[in-house]
RNA sequence: GCUGGUGUGGCUCAAUGGUAGAGCACUUCACUCGUAAUGAAGGGGUUGCGGGUUCGAUUCCCGCCACCAGCUCCA
């Protein structure tokens, strides 16, 4: 049972919870006239609907996506209306709620500056604390377009006559200021109190770079203080975990001027990369597939063949051998035609699964640049699938399996995006619908949630994708499973089949981690630096208490790199606590400290990173400890 | 690429229209130590680059470059 207090202040109770969406589709619908939600008094997450013509009610919390949406919603109008208190010069275009907050774009003759955005903010707190009442109003689309002329708002004229002729346009108003929306909105602005505008940036109008870069400014709002609060440390947080910032202070990749976007690895991010690489190629024998290499430059001709030249040239790097034309590969899926093309296949072949761990080059725009996450040069972990028509299912379920296995040992969490045919594409509908319902039809049978991504295909065919978070919640594609039935034509693939014909495979383009870069990248974000110790560059720092005891220390560490582990020394004239402190800060999974009392008992003093200190041990003990850590990849 | 912001020793940051300073790091010396910073001394910067204004620019102005946030893009 849920007790509401209604605009009115008269209190019902309900006993069915209604998202406020649902209530907002009513409205659109014209099956109610007028709704809002608000924070009942005292408990201020809870948010509730007013539906006035029959009084029905709806409620949510706070802690709903609508709630949150409806609650920050109203954060944005009032943003827009402290603006055109202060400018009122500037125009309005759309201002939307985001998943951490909302955002809100203007058009104006000079960018915002960081004290008008102060001033605009404390306008915000004024509108709160003047709790005005937001109401719904509907008029004809022409009476609409008439308001917004009036008001001089060209860009909500644009969205108004992009509306269907015989719409009933609505509007929430509150005091002096009126915005083009659907809702669904709070019933006043004053429990919009703990709001932080948070940056301004450029953004396209209507999102395409053809049109005019209008300012947005982002902000977000809580119902409470603390919350925001909470947001604000967590942002902060988020910051010490970025992988430009620990891939500096633990010397795992370099990015230099020397050379844009392309990271050098440095000995402990080589130690990560290589044994990332090492359990790809254990999984990957496992699953069935061979190991091939193919060259970085290859002729023009070739990528004018596979279609890459006319949809990609002007991100490729070109070279000149011999006055002819090459590409530095962007892909390595032609090298990995050719290679099927070496020799004739037949139908027992199939599947062929052919792996290739592929450096590739793409001339990415300066602009989206990102650390390790975006780059111009990086290693996929690429395969290339051939088959036949029917086993295009089973192939597909195989990498999705091999995938999320992947993931789950990092415990990564991931959503999957199914991506369709794009405008700019090659292939006839007919087999991209077969292409397209293959990957549907396997991720259906596999019970995998996902979201449809239309027209964001590869020009070759569908795509399922898999996004990682990294540590301030943007998410990256990491695994794609493309289903390819163009590029096995333009290179005239074939295997023989049972009845001695010829016919084409379909192929599948795959990756698990996608760009070992980005993936180590993610890594990094994920664990805060403190690699697992199966990755971790330094897997034991051995620290002697003082000189005295260095003799002992080397007999220990040579103990333990002679067991495979990798070890560090630490034999500096510093006192002990120093040592250890610099060993943690260096995520050392393991310390190893011994003075005379271990000496004497022919033990060792154990610190590990989940434990803390555990005391004196037999090093065999230790040492046992570490390679099942290590065999089992544990997290 | 676009919009905005930032740019000072290896790192984090301070200061100023009169040619720069701290902490950490580094080197040396002393301390010989029991689990998150022992002390002292020393070396290290053409203040991102190029112009302009000025008697004088690291500071003010312009251009470029790089980085950061977002937008666009990501076959």
């Amino acid at each position: 049972m849920i007790k509401v207090t209604l605009k009115d202040g008269v209190v019902k109770e309900f006993d069915k919870a209604v998202t406020v969406n649902e209530i907002a589709k009513n409205i659109s619908e014209g099956l109610a006239r007028n709704a809002c939600c608000g924070i009942v008094d005292g408990h201020v997450q809870d948010l509730r609907f007013v539906v006035d013509k029959d009084s029905e009610v709806a409620i949510c919390t706070f802690d709903d996506e609508d709630g949150k949406k409806a609650f920050r919603h109203t954060a944005s109008h009032m943003m827009a209306q402290a603006i055109k208190r202060l400018f009122p010069e500037t125009k309005l275009a759309i201002g939307p709620s985001i998943s951490d907050g909302f955002y809100y774009d203007f058009d104006r003759e000079t960018p915002f500056t960081h004290e008008e955005l102060e001033a605009i903010e404390a306008e915000m707190k004024r509108i709160a604390k003047e709790n005005i009442e937001l109401e719904r109003f509907t008029m004809p689309r022409d009476e609409a377009i008439k308001f917004m002329k009036e008001r001089e708002e060209p860009y909500k004229v644009e969205l108004i006559e992009d509306l269907p002729e015989d719409a009933e346009i609505s509007f929430y108003q509150q005091g002096e200021f009126t915005d083009l929306c659907a809702g669904p909105h709070l019933l006043s602005t004053k429990n919009v109190k703990a709001v932080k505008l948070m940056s301004v940036a450029g953004a396209y109008w209507r999102g395409s770079e053809k049109n005019k870069m209008l300012s947005r400014i982002y902000g977000t709002a809580y119902t409470k203080a603390s919350d925001l609060e909470a947001y604000l440390t967590m942002l902060e947080e988020a910051k010490k975990r970025d992988h430009r910032k620990l891939g500096k202070e633990l010397k795992l990749f370099a990015l230099l001027d020397e050379g844009q976007g392309f990271p050098f690895f440095l000995p402990n991010g080589m130690i990560i990369k290589n044994t990332l690489i090492e359990y790809w190629r254990e999984i990957h024998k496992k699953a069935g597939y061979v190991e091939i290499s193919t060259p970085i430059i290859l002729n023009r001709q070739l990528w004018e063949r596979s279609g890459h030249w006319d949809h990609y040239k002007d991100n490729m790097y070109t070279t000149s051998i011999d006055d002819v034309e090459h590409s530095i590969k962007p892909m390595n899926c032609p090298g990995g035609m050719l290679v099927y093309k070496q020799e004739m296949h037949s139908y027992r072949d199939l599947p062929l699964r052919v792996g290739e761990l592929g450096l590739v080059h793409r001339h990415e725009k300066s602009g989206a640049l990102h650390g390790l996450m975006r780059v111009r040069c990086f290693t996929q972990d690429d395969a290339h699938i051939f088959m036949t028509q029917d086993q295009i299912k089973d192939e597909i379920k195989g990498v999705v399996k091999l995938i999320d296995s992947v993931y789950q040992l990092f415990g990564f969490k991931y959503h999957v995006e199914l991506s369709t045919k794009p405008e700019d594409s090659m292939g006839s509908d007919e087999d991209w619908e077969i292409a397209t319902d293959g990957l549907r039809g396997a991720l259906e049978d596999m019970g995998m949630d996902y979201v449809v991504n239309e027209g964001d295909g590869a020009f070759y065919g569908p795509k399922i994708d898999f996004h990682l978070e990294d540590s301030i919640g943007r998410t990256w594609q990491c695994g794609t499973i493309q289903l390819d039935m163009q590029m096995p034509e333009r290179f005239e693939l074939e295997y023989t089949d049972k009845d001695g014909t010829k016919k084409r495979p379909v192929m599948i383009h795959r990756v698990c981690f996608g760009s070992i870069e980005r993936f180590i990248g993610i890594l990094i974000e994920h664990f805060a630096g403190q690699f697992p110790t199966w990755l971790a560059p330094v897997q034991v720092k051995v620290l002697p208490i003082s000189e005295k005891f260095e003799e002992y220390a080397k007999k220990v560490a040579d103990e333990l790199t002679e067991a495979g582990i990798r070890t560090e020394t630490d034999y500096r004239a510093e006192k002990i606590v120093y040592r250890v402190r610099e060993a943690r800060n260096e995520r050392v999974p393991y310390i190893v400290v011994v003075g005379e009392k271990d000496l004497e008992a022919n033990k060792v003093s154990l610190r590990s990173r989940v434990d803390g200190d555990e005391g004196q041990k037999d090093l065999s003990e230790v040492i046992a400890r570490i390679i099942e850590e290590v065999k089992t990849r544990k997290r």
